[in-house]
DNA sequence: TTGTAGGCGTTATCAT
DNA sequence: ATGATAACGCCTACAA
């Protein structure tokens, strides 16, 4: 690789000439330019970021971490955050954690040892360490958290979607169309933005006067998927007083509940009505297309992405906070 | 931030000390390993990784270059990719670059400017400028191009899939099970990786000695998606002599003719096959469940992501040019 | 308009 | 076992 000093060699000049040039600062004389342009074309020159970054003290660099290798889950995320990544001339860096608590860790320093100007944390779990380093990394660099994992007075920024309001609206919709049995899948694991989905499903009832029956509420494997939601759909369906409505806590298992539907000839959204969460890509595909309470994951990254800009460019506003509502997707299926 | 002379004045040593800690390398007293280290801890000190890097030469980084913004057409092939970096101690820098050719060679050289190891190029089109900037610039980074965007004979390594013998694969599936007349739906816009599995279905029918009919050939345009499969189904099945077969070049344009079959009431696959390629994660959804022509995008990834490795590791080695075979997936619609 | 010199934070060499 | 010193490639006063 040639250095600025092969550069000046070259073109017969000094470094400083070089630099100067490169920059764009600082008279020089057209004849020296046009040497020096010259030279850097000839030995095809691009100058050493490092060395450039380590005089100057910033690397135009933000880190995306995610706590899953690339999945379509997080694609529209990823897309809303580029959009705005795009377009100021930085760069990011794009690195799965794992869900390893240590790995998570690891990965951040990584990051702040590589300079990044800031980063977009993205994790399922609170971990109570891992907490805490993030509270302390938060001081050297500005981070942004996409997701729940933070206390309310943890002074680090954070963008998320309010399951809970949202899941209470879907469900309000359900009962504002004359469906008061209502049937709840959820997943077994429990984690906090699944859960409050669940909160806001029993919160719609309770503010209608609707009495909570146990038997409505199924728990699935988040792995098995589609096929989960068929199996959850069967047991609901084959109660002695089973549900006009099914709402579940992700698309797929959604899916599973119209495959069964289908299958068992009941009709939708006639007999029962189906309801989603996320809006994944596939809700436009099926037929019927899915209703669902979308998350808006574009406008996640992009709203998280923004916030990291304003904190990189503006180190002094402190932390905040920011709960997007989401959105319901009305299509066929309720 | 602090630097490694606070961290050595604050444990009342050297630099060159700390830094022999850092590295583990050398010999060290252990108490004085236990004063530096904490002296590490109090000052929550994390190296620069931008100095380091400019000491030693290298980033542990490798760049991947996609033309599009991150969608779930790449999710795989990025996992792929990061199967092998995870465990390398690498990390990934992931940029869109846009389908802008100017766009591409300055992410190219941003790229080179921040001292990547290496980088995976992905592309479109093949782009004459930018085929001689590539050229130039393999030889001063590792470069695997994922795509067919270059001539055999041009130095730089390149992996993709053999989407000509696939099709032709599938097309010679379907010829197997009795089906002769075939209908194709490709892209209206000529790219050479779309244009290649037309010619694979082109030779499977010269190979079995059935007639080429021209009416049998649909195009349609990439973003109508599912839709533009829907219409063209339609079309090919009001012919006076219709298709017991059909082939797309891509899922989505499969889902779409099996959604038209599916309301012509036209029974799949007793009455027409249905053969899409890619093997998007939609296909095992469907229902039924759609036959395709995988490329093993994971696999390409992996593939590429190996073969740069091999590059760092041993810059002596040259380029190689990898054809992946891909995979027919038998499901239910052939 | 151009050049000289010093420093960014680290590692590597060579003494001590 | 530890330390002084010179790079790495660039930028930036300041001097000429």
């Amino acid at each position: 690789m040639s250095t600025i000093i092969d550069v000046a060699k070259k073109a017969g000049v000094s470094k400083t000439t070089v630099s100067k040039i490169l920059s764009g600062k600082g008279n020089v004389r057209p004849a020296t330019l046009e040497k020096v342009n010259q030279a850097m074309k000839e030995l095809d020159y691009i100058p050493s970021g490092f060395a450039q970054i380590m005089r100057t003290g910033t690397a135009k660099n933000i880190a995306v971490l995610l706590p899953e290798q690339f999945n379509h889950g997080y694609s529209e995320i990823l897309r809303g955050i580029e959009m705005v990544v795009e377009s100021s001339g930085y760069i990011m860096t794009v690195c799965s954690t794992g869900v390893n608590a240590e790995n998570q860790m690891d990965y951040l320093r990584e990051m702040v040892r590589r300079q990044v100007d800031g980063i977009l944390f993205f994790s399922y779990a609170r971990i109570e360490k891992n907490v805490n380093y993030l509270l302390r990394l938060s001081k050297k660099v500005p981070i942004v958290v996409m997701d729940n994992i933070l206390k309310e007075d943890e002074p680090i920024s954070m963008v998320r979607v309010d399951g809970y309001n949202l899941t209470r609206k879907a469900a309000q919709y359900l009962i504002d169309k004359g469906r008061t049995r209502i049937g709840y899948i959820r997943y077994e694991s429990k984690n906090a933005a699944t859960l409050e989905r669940y909160e806001g499903y029993l919160t719609a009832l309770k503010e209608n006067g609707i009495k909570f029956d146990p038997k409505l509420v199924r728990e699935a494997n988040i792995e098995s998927h589609i096929t989960a939601g068929f199996e959850q759909a069967r047991v609901l369906m084959h109660l002695s007083s089973p549900p006009t409505a099914i709402m579940t806590v992700t698309d797929m298992f959604a899916i599973g509940v119209i495959d069964y539907l289908r299958e068992a000839k009941i009709k939708v959204p006639q007999e029962v009505c189906v309801m989603g969460f996320d809006d994944i890509p596939l809700c436009n595909w099926l037929s019927p297309k899915l209703t669902t309470a979308s998350q808006g994951q574009l406008n996640v990254g992009r709203t998280a992405a923004k916030l990291l800009f304003e904190q990189i460019q503006n180190p002094e506003v402190g932390f905040r906070k920011i709960l997007l509502p989401g959105d319901l997707i009305i299509r066929d299926t309720a």
